[in-house]
DNA sequence: AATGAGCGC
């Protein structure tokens, strides 16, 4: 081992920066940051020769590196206490992306003992009383007599059980669609619902859009390779009139600690 | 802050 870059004799970088300038010692690293261009200025001696390394980085200003960037200027402690900035390679390893599978959801924990956990018990009261305040029951079967929101004037045409072609479905407003009902036909019954919680999914999205009426699609925008939620959905109602009510309701709605905001959805392009 | 996926025709 050629003890040209660790000196036993110089302590830490600590001491090294004491004599930078000095003849014989290389200046320590700098590290400049302008804009989102960071530039890392280093020193070497090779075969006898002394290098200078300048590196530039263009700064990720994605949501999910802030928090990196953020950390990157705790405080060093311990063995590292004095290392440069960055990693030190004696000491870290930068591996490959670990992904996580993770085992546990909102629905297991309601199912197990940690029921007393205050939070669970709070979000479905939440959404019951919501349904409460509206008149609705939980069930969307049956709606209790007297209920505070009049059934609005709709013939009784799907109760009855009787077939409706496509076309006078939904108050007779679609027109020479398939049949299918996951197409974009359902738009004008769809809302757009914004400022999710990321870690809401698409059953926490049908409990608390179940009240207003039968759903036909659920959408809930999550990036294609991480899964992470995008924080937005879209819930295709099979009347437009559920959908007004829905977003009459939910919209300004407390959910998990962020307040919903509920639009119609704009037709897509497709 | 923000308006959806992929496929077959």
């Amino acid at each position: 081992m050629p003890s040209i870059e660790y000196d036993d004799s110089k302590p830490s970088w600590a001491d090294q920066v004491e004599e930078e300038g000095d003849e014989g010692t290389l200046p320590s690293p700098k590290e400049t940051i302008k804009g989102n261009i960071k530039t890392v200025t280093e020193y070497k001696i090779e075969d006898g020769k002394k290098y200078k390394i300048v590196r530039t980085f263009k700064i990720e200003t994605r949501k999910a590196s802030k928090a990196v960037a953020r950390r990157k200027n705790w405080k060093k402690f311990g063995n590292s206490e004095f290392d440069a900035p960055g990693p030190n390679v004696a000491t870290t390893t930068v591996s490959d992306d670990v992904f996580m599978t993770f085992v546990s959801n909102k629905e297991e924990f309601n199912s197990q003992e940690q029921d007393d956990d205050p939070m669970n018990k709070l979000k479905g009261q939440k959404i019951k009383e919501l349904a409460e305040q509206l008149g609705l029951s939980t069930g969307d079967k049956e709606k209790p007599a007297g209920s505070a929101e009049p059934e609005p004037a709709q013939p009784a045409q799907s109760k009855t059980g009787k077939y409706v072609p496509p076309s006078l479905r939904d108050g007779g407003t679609r027109r020479g669609e398939s049949m299918q009902p996951n197409r974009r036909a359902d738009d004008n019954a769809t809302i757009r619902v914004t400022n999710l919680s990321e870690d809401t999914r698409e059953t926490d999205l049908q409990e608390l859009f179940r009240p207003f009426g039968s759903i036909s699609r659920i959408y809930l925008a999550k990036d294609k390779n991480t899964g992470q939620s995008k924080g937005f959905a879209f819930i295709s109602f099979h009347r437009r009139e559920d959908a007004a009510r829905a977003i009459a309701g939910v919209s300004g709605f407390g959910y998990d600690h962020l307040i919903l905001n509920v639009e119609w959805a704009k037709p897509s392009n497709n």
